[in-house]
DNA sequence: ATTTTTGTTTTGCAATACGGTACGATCAAG
DNA sequence: CTTGATCGTACCGTATTGCAAAACAAAAAT
């Protein structure tokens, strides 16, 4: 996880590295399992839990096993993140207005996409999805150009044990879906062909904010005008992605 | 901001709040500015800097005055918040279901409200507001909750110069509507009386995730209907803000 | 051209963080 | 109930480690 120790101040870099490990392990860990995990004295790890516990970045309740990130830490990256909605709205909107069909936003969540924003295009004929539904990642083109951006470790979780088979074209092979991605990285476009629902198909492309969360747009299309369609979508998609990426400052 | 300098590993005590200066007075700052804000020698300044930015909880771009908030501690809040919208999704339709109405979830941002998720109910004559619209406070069954949620600093910040008028019936008086908010904060309910939208009104309530960020659940009823909803509403409101609560832990 | 900033490095000093050791509480297994 | 492991907390002598003044070049601001 941490690459190198070395830091010009040791405590901050162990603080920084506690910090860490309790991001990654969860809440409800002990002084001992930081101290394990870390290989460092309990008695020190102590003193900087404490630490960090009284500047409100961890909280340490006193008669458990459990501590945790603190509210002034979480409040920090709050503020950051968090907008990506708003910042995207316009774009989003501009989108579906120059296609005609409608556009999603959606988020990557350790296994899953989950919607959280929408704009309906002119033919507004579909409503397969609504804000708050989650979809599976190996065949939507949301999910598929999110698992593009992830690293071999968080790209292993996002994609569990095996891949559940939702239609006839549902890509069920891990090796294959591995080639996919790796294409995906290279055209930068992400497509379901009917992979998800029978019908429908999309185009999608992945970006992160400065926080590092995933976050895909994608156009859904009904399969008869897909061929039609992929060709004028996937410029204006592409200027969409850069400009929000110019507004995230990535 | 930072109550007690007292710490009891002096580094981190100071570290901490060099990064809390760093979220509050906004990205783009020198060495100089964080030491004159917190009484530091600039060489003390430079060295936790230095170890933050090692560390990915800084930026230090070497050749600018630009010190911002860097992306590995931003991760760390990422993952506990953002999820607000697919804990509280049940509870949201749960509600709409017993309810028989439109249901909207919002975020506080500063300064408005951003709609991040809305349940539509039986009779959905209205489509008042989509997801990533954004609506003022003052006039707002969610936005008033809210405001009631907010320390004097923030709340300042959120009403700013002066209360626009949107209907007849807007409260544009400040001193009238910080009563109103402490009428709010005892009863825990914030109504909207057609003071955004002529023949609208609404039921608000508000809470907190784990990185204190305020969200708000609102009720939107046809005027002509409103009396006779409220009662019913109340408690369903009551129980669901009760139920989010739970989930998220605070 | 001058003056105030910017970020960076060095260095001697002692303050400060370190971690072995120890103590009550709590919980699980025997 | 006893045992043993682990929980969080506290003490305290040692020297490691962080501290801040001073000096640095470079870039803005005057």
């Amino acid at each position: 996880m941490q690459s190198k120790e070395i830091n010009s101040i040791q405590v901050i870099g162990r603080a920084i590295a506690v910090l860490k490990t309790c991001a990654a392990l969860g809440p409800g860990l002990s002084l001992g399992d930081i101290a394990r995990q870390l290989d460092l004295p309990r008695s020190t790890v102590q003193r900087i839990v404490q630490a960090l516990a009284e500047g409100g970045f961890l909280i340490a309740s006193n008669r458990a096993k459990s501590i945790g990130l603190g509210p002034d830490l979480l409040a920090l990256g709050a503020d950051a993140s968090g907008n990506v909605v708003e910042l995207v709205q316009p774009t989003l909107k501009l989108l579906a207005e120059q296609t005609g069909e409608t556009v999603d936003l959606a988020r990557f969540n350790r296994d899953h996409m989950i919607f959280i924003n929408q704009m309906p295009g002119a033919h507004r004929l579909q409503a397969v999805s609504a804000v708050g539904d989650t979809f599976p990642m190996h065949c939507t083109a949301n999910g598929k150009a999110a698992l593009a951006q992830l690293d071999n470790v968080s790209l292993r979780r996002a994609l569990g044990e095996n891949l559940d088979q939702f239609t006839s074209k549902t890509v069920t092979d891990y090796a294959e879906l591995l080639v996919e991605l790796s294409t995906i990285r290279e055209q930068a476009f992400a497509i379901d062909n009917e992979e998800h629902t029978l019908g429908i198909c999309a185009i999608g492309m992945a970006f992160k904010d400065p926080a590092r969360q995933v976050y895909a747009i994608s156009i859904p299309i009904p399969a008869v005008r897909f061929a039609a369609m992929r060709a004028r979508c996937e410029p204006l998609l592409l200027a969409a992605v850069e400009a929000i990426k110019l507004k995230l400052g990535v």
